[in-house]
RNA sequence: GGACCUGUGGUGCAGCCUGGAGUGCACGCCGGCCUGUCAAGCCGGAGGUCGCGGGUUCAAAUCCCGUCAGGUCCGCCA
């Protein structure tokens, strides 16, 4: 939690000690420490506390005639450590048992009040804080999570030069690529007419350098996506991004826990169980989803067997799943009610609870529809004790297990802060999901992904069949990253691309460049990212990553400290030979009186039309 | 593209449902008092287009419509 290293590091400049590190120990030494004033308690002319923050904490300083300080200036304080007087220690801080007396004050730089109170006990309203993003950056939530950000790229860069990956740097300057997450567009002032794309991510790129021998690379890599914004995305993101050569999916997961391992060790201080691996079936199966949040339990039960031959119609489908909720048998009729009601909403056609009385009797508006036996395996088969709840839904198997496992999630999930951290690594995702208009299969990772060895026959006869060689880490129910084994073989990679209805010049035209280094020899390979953000706010406690990112965008993709994104001059534009086609909107809400006012400078965006990579 | 929540002195909130003078609370700010506080304390003071526009009404922070901004979510994110 505290960043030690500061205090083994040696100050220099104007100061001889940081604020938060001076212990009695330092009794006795004349020390300069630079900071911002963070409180001041002023007891007359005479006699004022200033308590001095630095990034390493806070010092109590005794000042004689504190009358000009302001909160938030900016002094260079000369002092004497003294321990202090007995009864006044205050065990709240690092620094509590001393202070700095005969104090000389030296102001480096005056400040005004600030719009919002930095203190930790205080809350501010989002749009305050990124507006004045360099004042909420000295809170020590800010400063924590960027520094324990700071650790986690530290330990990652160590635990994958450890297993021999090489850090390679690809271009932000990218070609347009027709699949996948829309692109941001840069236009080429030297050719007009023609863009650059900023990178969804730098899968392509870290395939060539694998045919071009680097056999392990990494890289903590900027990506930048054109999709709508949410708490757990932005516009840009970043990734640790591997790729490695002759090795498979063993040695991929292998290479990423290890390194997702050491940065949890450096954030906690505790080491990491091995990682659990289950399959996307089984996590289907007992959790209802891809991303299971397994810090508790709850998992989804079989009633199959325990109904099998009931008369209830309802328990005639294909699938019948239930989920236990401990304790919940009294709830009342009200709150019943809202779950089915929830149930719909996700899809289910309907929802039945039963609340299982003394002696294991089930009370249930389907409950005399039910003999006793059925009754009692259904009690048996969910280890159901009285007072708890049995929530049954009953259909096509996906759909159940999906409804289902968001129920579980409704009822039963923790907090993030809470801990342990449960890292799971979820495989064998099908290869496929689903069709798009035009009746061609979707693939579900990307169209290089490697087929399961023991599906490649099913690519023809039965493609959603297929499973792939592509799997998931998953973080207390986060999507943390994902990865694949890619094709490295013409004969298959031609095969998956007939499949998604991609023809041989479409191919040649959309991934020309890539499917030709493969001619020239392609080792096997397959490789992963980690999505850092999201890794971090969940180390560090945070349901949101801006909490994790020094200058993040708000849902609309503003930056509400520089006022970005805003129009360019008329002859930048005509250097780009780009003219902006108005939206329509002829009122603009105008400059209003305030000078913060940092509203809508106009949005000057394209029309909803199909995008500029649409070709 | 859609659903929902929020917008009231610098900050955080109450007031809105049930219309009646910008009414209240806490913090901050300014001034005064105060020599051991630590979110110091006590006294006094300043500070408001109730996001913006329109409508209903004798009267709108409050009701209605639109709009902007912030948030959560759906769609979207190979």
């Amino acid at each position: 939690m505290s960043f030690t290293t500061d205090e083994s590091l040696v100050p220099a400049g104007l100061r001889t000690a940081y604020c938060g590190a001076l212990r009695t120990g330092d009794t006795g030494r004349t020390v300069s420490v630079c900071g911002w004033v963070a409180r001041r308690r002023e007891h007359g002319e005479h006699l004022a506390f200033v308590d001095l923050r630095d990034h390493t904490g806070i010092i109590q300083c005794v000042v004689d005639g504190a009358r000009d300080l302001r909160s938030e200036q900016v002094l260079r304080v000369t002092g004497t450590v003294r321990p202090r007087p007995e009864g006044t220690a205050n065990p709240a801080l690092s620094t509590g048992e001393v202070e700095l007396g005969e104090c000389e004050v030296e102001v480096l730089s005056t400040a005004e009040p600030p719009p919002f109170s930095l203190d930790a006990r205080s809350e501010t309203d989002e749009a305050v804080r990124l507006r004045y993003r360099y004042l909420d950056l000295r809170t020590d939530r800010m400063q924590h999570n960027l520094r324990l950000r700071a650790q986690v790229n530290s330990a990652l860069r160590r635990a994958m030069e450890r297993q021999g990956f090489v850090e390679v740097e690809t271009p932000m300057l990218w070609t347009p690529t027709p699949e996948g997450a829309r692109e941001f567009a840069i236009p080429s002032r030297l050719q007009h007419g023609s863009f650059y794309v900023l990178p969804q991510s730098p899968q392509i790129a870290k395939q060539l350098l694998m045919v071009g021998g680097l056999d392990r690379y990494y890289q903590i890599a900027r990506c930048m996506r054109d999709e709508d914004l949410r708490a757990d995305r932005q516009f840009e993101f970043t990734q640790l991004d591997i790729e490695a050569s002759f090795v498979g999916q063993a040695e991929v997961l292998g290479f990423v826990s290890e390194a997702v391992s050491e940065a949890a060790f450096a954030v906690t201080g505790e080491q990491q169980p091995e990682i659990v691996t289950m399959t996307w079936n089984q996590a289907l199966d007992r959790f209802g989803t891809d991303k299971p949040d397994l810090r508790f339990g709850m998992e989804l039960v079989d009633l199959g067997d325990a109904v099998a031959g009931s008369e209830l119609n309802v328990f005639k489908a294909a699938c019948v799943r239930a989920v236990r909720v401990p304790s919940a048998g009294e709830w009342p009729r009200s709150r019943l009610d809202a779950l089915v009601e929830r149930a719909l909403e996700l899809g289910a056609a309907g929802l039945v609870w039963m609340r299982v009385r003394a002696e294991r009797v089930l009370e249930s508006p389907v409950a005399k529809f039910l003999s006793e036996a059925h009754q009692r395996q259904i009690v048996a088969a969910t280890y159901a004790d009285p007072g708890d709840l049995v929530l049954v839904v009953a259909g096509e198997r996906e759909r159940t297990c999906k409804v289902l496992g968001q129920l579980r999630l409704d009822l039963g999930q923790p907090a993030v802060s809470e801990r342990p951290l449960c890292f799971a690594w979820i495989t064998e995702f099908p290869l496929f999901e689903g069709m798009d208009d035009d009746g061609h299969l979707v693939a579900a990772h990307h169209p290089f992904t490697m087929p399961h060895p023991d599906d490649l026959d099913l690519l023809e006869t039965d493609p959603m069949a297929v499973r792939s060689q592509s799997y998931d880490l998953v973080l207390n129910g986060w999507e943390l990253g994902s990865g694949s084994i890619r094709i490295h073989r013409a004969d298959i990679q031609r095969r998956v691309f007939k499949a998604l209805g991609v023809s041989d010049e479409d191919a040649e035209s959309r991934f020309g460049f890539l499917l030709g280094a493969f001619r020239y020899g392609a080792p096997p390979h397959g490789g992963f990212a980690v999505g850092l953000d999201r890794f971090v706010a969940l180390l560090a406690g945070e349901d949101n990553i801006r909490e994790v990112i020094a200058y993040p965008k708000t849902q609309s993709g503003a930056d509400l400290m520089s006022g970005a994104p805003r129009p360019l001059a008329d002859r930048q534009l005509a250097e780009l030979g780009i003219r902006v086609v108005p939206t329509g909107a002829p009122g603009r809400p105008g400059s209003t009186g305030s000078p913060r006012s940092l509203g809508s400078p106009g949005a000057a965006g394209s029309p909803g039309a199909p995008g500029p990579s649409g070709a």
